[in-house]
DNA sequence: GATGAATGAGGTTTCATTCAT
DNA sequence: AATGAATGAAACCTCATTCAT
């Protein structure tokens, strides 16, 4: 009971760290405005994290890794390598759907700033890298996708392509609209990616 | 002559700031690191710029528009759609490859906090997306380019590929090497973003 | 048993206060840190004592007073003026040996500090100081000592001259040699006080 | 002009925190004290000095220096070894006459935390006592004093004394009255020193 | 008795900005 | 123009102490 509250009062913490990171940027966002937006003492913050930084990490690594499981899953399934490309879109944008202030935090806080964050960052990033490369490389060895392209390369520009929209969105430049729903978004990008824009 | 040094002193100050703000990330430089860099007690910097946060906004402003110039001369060249989209690959990899902290400074610090920045700074951005968004929409009037795809979200695809690529660089994830120069690196993106991934 | 427990809880948590204070010293002392030390949780403390200072002054109070007691009966006992100050003397540096913790708290920490303690210990080492004061006063009416000297004096150089060396040892300046036992260092201590440095 | 008002204030500031510390103990003193007293804006004082602690180093070691002056001045003179002692007491009973608060805090701040503080410190602690060890040892080769007593544990002897009446003044325990001068003091601890406290 | 979550006063330090010189 | 001393808001973090369980 002890223990089960613990865990709910890191995770209150936690939502309130995103909320407020997400609202006012990381380095504008006080120690005390998380701990208003939990509705505790800001001491309390240091009781459950070492300090303001990781409040960061700790979103980072809570949440990156059910995003590399998600890759994961959609690598290792039976699915077409377009429908792969198709799921992961999808989960991204959906992930925005769902938190919005989530994906904020770790699109502007952490993915565009990690050169100042944590080694173990990049490391993490370079998984999710290395996930999608892999997947592209079985594509070419299954003869779904063209074998001149460098695999690391075209991961650049499928997660380049997903970041710009998801900043896109939270910078409120792109909005969802009926002829743009996350559906058609991703399979727009999908669709560009695999079979490019030129005509015929 | 007295004025020709201030135009220099000026320019003193912000190649400092590029340089240190590059190094360090805007929050995490002082002021005074950047009247070292520079070479000046740092007093002086508020007799050119209002402030800190006014560094990073003439930094912004005054490299921006050679870029918006750059993609406007390209977008009303005669030369083909796909051209002008190698043309700009190039010129933004040639520009990291020149000056690499300043677009290292763009990217991470600008095109980041731009939530928090004035809001002329995200019309300024808009601007290149709509250059860009024209390109394509002149590609498709043209033939060149297939009508299917909405050239908004196209642009997102194209920027967002080129700016993590950058970013890569910025962060040592990505390295030139002889399978990947930027010519190849540019040529490859195009190729990819008109032509697609997908076998046959 | 109860109520043996609980002498024997506030002792452990008394050692465990002599072992911290003396290895970080008080003011970098954390009640936690004593807590642990001791076993327990540092919610306990409080259970046992006031707060952090009474600590200090705990140690202190039931420990001085062990002290007065030596003084007291060397004092009271039939030996000569000479063997008073020599059985102090060797108190002191046994003492020392025996807890050298103990030692430096009370050297350290409460001397030190004494100032911005509770008056109560000022009349405490006051007493001490009368105590030697009265051994010197007799050994005078004995004929032992010479009476030029004013007493009072004379008992902050006797005390001063052991203090300095029990600090000599707390921190590492004097160590314990083949020619410098705690006995011979009483002994030279002693014959220095009553016999001075001169020849002849 | 500036860098002789840059002086002024450093002094100011020393002074402050000699006056301050002395009376609310290191600890207890907050820098923003320090600065009120000094009638400066606080952070000013981290203009001067690295942080809190540099101004008790400061302290130590600007006035430790010209303690260390004296001995030698003395140690080296051609006077007997008697009045080389004399000198010593004097010029310690004298500098406390003279500024008190500095010599409360070197000593209850200082010397008695030297455990906490920089090795350096402990390394001039010891400069101090070499100088004192060597003229005894001098005083023994010219037959002036007895050859049986280890020199280095009569320099403890010797500064113990002083120190604990030093003391005895800050504590106000000691206080100098008719019958007991600084002049006179300084007599008696050297004639204990020298010739002891027997009768004969 | 025992625990450790919770509180918040208190203090240090940083650094953008001002301004007298 | 140039300097850097001076200011003080602001924020982080520590930790003694309380108190519900």
């Amino acid at each position: 009971m002890t223990h089960a509250n613990a865990i709910d009062k890191r995770k209150l913490i936690l939502d309130a760290a995103i909320k407020i990171f997400a609202k006012k940027g990381y380095h504008r966002s006080r120690v005390s405005d998380v701990a208003e937006e939990a509705g505790i003492a800001y001491g309390l913050v240091y009781h459950y994290f070492k300090n303001k930084e990781e409040l960061l990490n700790s979103i980072f690594r809570e949440r990156w890794e059910s995003f590399l499981d998600a890759i994961r899953l959609y690598k290792d399934s039976s699915i077409g390598t377009r429908d792969k490309f198709t799921n992961i879109c999808f989960f991204l944008l959906n992930s925005y759907n769902q938190r919005p202030e989530l994906m904020e935090v770790l699109v502007i806080e952490i993915v565009r700033s990690s050169k100042f964050l944590e080694e173990s960052h990049i490391e993490k990033f370079k998984e999710a890298f290395h996930l999608i490369e892999a997947i592209i490389r079985e594509g070419q060895a299954k003869g779904d996708l063209k074998k001149e392209v460098d695999p690391a390369l075209a991961v650049y520009i499928f997660f380049g392509a997903m970041e710009l929209i998801l900043t896109g969105y939270v910078l409120s430049m792109l909005k969802s609209r009926d002829s743009l729903t996350y559906q058609k978004v991703a399979e727009t990008v999908v669709d560009v990616f695999l079979n490019g824009l030129s005509a015929t």
